[in-house]
DNA sequence: TAATATTTTTAGACTAGTCTAAAAATATTT
DNA sequence: AAATATTTTTAGACTAGTCTAAAAATATTA
């Protein structure tokens, strides 16, 4: 068994080896856990020494089978559980991922397969972000984002890629939900900001900031 | 906020001061979370510090309100989670136990309160046990066991006052779940086992040990 | 009530995880 | 390639929670 810390550490690592090819760096661990590259130090030995990790120092890590298994076995939790908490007990989307940051840790196979069926079989969380099956394989979706799309393209959103409560919150306020239909209606070259259409209904102005964190499918 | 450790040492010394009229010993404590009386002094000392407990060296404790509504409302969880896995999940009531255990600490008023609305306002657990309301209100059942039935008195099973999974699953066994109807149909005075009815059926024999552990609504 | 048994507390040590500060290795710049 | 900057590791200390062994307090028995 491993505890919280250990789960936590192997899924940053999981989420940044997806970001790079080579080996994930120890201050990038620690600046994904908000930690100390020497507490890191301490915990990858660990890891190591578990063989959930492979590591050799200044080198950076990589997850072993065991590691990366263990690593999307957490995230399909996470995800469920945001599912449920959305679905369900009518939370909101920017306010389930504390919670499901703590639900994720409960480690009963049983109770993730009884959930996920419950659930109907969701492929995708309250975000957007694909839910590994049971078996660990993850249906990774293309990222073209809002910032992407050229004049008069029109396209639906599919996720976000940034999942702070304020974005969120943020797109709620203009009606930008997963599957709302967007049009570009203009791309201001000066900082690269968008008129779009929403719903085809009313035309808001949107920063590259907010637009290049929304994930699109293209009409 | 209180670590997991801490929740469970106020759970254990609610449940202990159930059971008694002046302090909990740190014995008691130490027996019911399976550690070292050591261990318990200094828990104990600690929460004192908190003002979660009344402690006074050698004295035993006591919750203070404070104390004492923390470790309701982990209750309140524990049960909630209880029937959410039974009801909605499909476990059996043998198997919720240790699930419900590290759900109870997921500390959120609100999951809390949607998840008892999503369940509708159970008033018992899988197990019989009163849930408390959101106001911390318990509704305590009498203490009526099927070994204080006489003979030809009939009785309708409202809960278990033993928890563990070899108990629960030998009641399975032998059909006795909540609601079910049993009338006595002979005590053996040797070994005070009994005869019993099973919702008009079969007579099935149960000693004592399993009689005094089952909790009876007369009827 | 004195002797003995039991319970509780204290003292000091251990583990997991974290930190700061300094040393060592690697990367970048000139 | 030498000098400098950055990253990573090490060394040693701290906290939460636990333990063993011994001391102190309380309870029981004769």
């Amino acid at each position: 068994m491993n505890s919280f810390t250990e789960e936590n550490y192997l899924k940053a690592i999981f989420k940044l080896s997806q970001k790079t090819t080579d080996g994930v760096s120890t201050n990038a661990i620690a600046e994904a856990l908000e930690t100390k590259a020497s507490s890191v130090t301490d915990m990858v030995k660990k890891l190591s020494e578990k063989k959930l990790i492979n590591y050799k120092k200044y080198q950076g890590v990589n997850l072993t089978k065991t590691g990366k298994d263990i690593a999307v076995s957490i995230i399909r939790n996470h995800r469920l559980w945001e599912v449920f908490l959305v679905e369900k007990l009518n939370f909101k989307w920017d306010e389930v991922h504390d919670l499901a940051e703590d639900l994720e840790h409960i480690n009963s196979k049983k109770l993730t397969d009884q959930l996920d069926a419950f659930l109907e079989y969701p492929k995708y969380d309250p975000h957007g972000d694909p839910i590994p099956d049971r078996n660990g394989n993850i249906d990774r979706h293309q990222d073209i984002t809002l910032a992407d799309l050229n004049n008069n393209e029109e396209g639906v959103v599919v996720g976000v890629k940034e999942h702070s409560k304020s974005y969120l919150n943020y797109l709620d306020t203009i009606n930008l939900v997963l599957g709302t239909e967007i049009k570009v209606k203009q791309i201001v070259d000066f900082d690269r900001s968008m008129r779009i259409a929403v719903n085809k209904k009313e035309a808001v102005n949107i920063s590259h900031q907010a637009s290049k964190n929304l994930i699109i499918k293209k009409l």
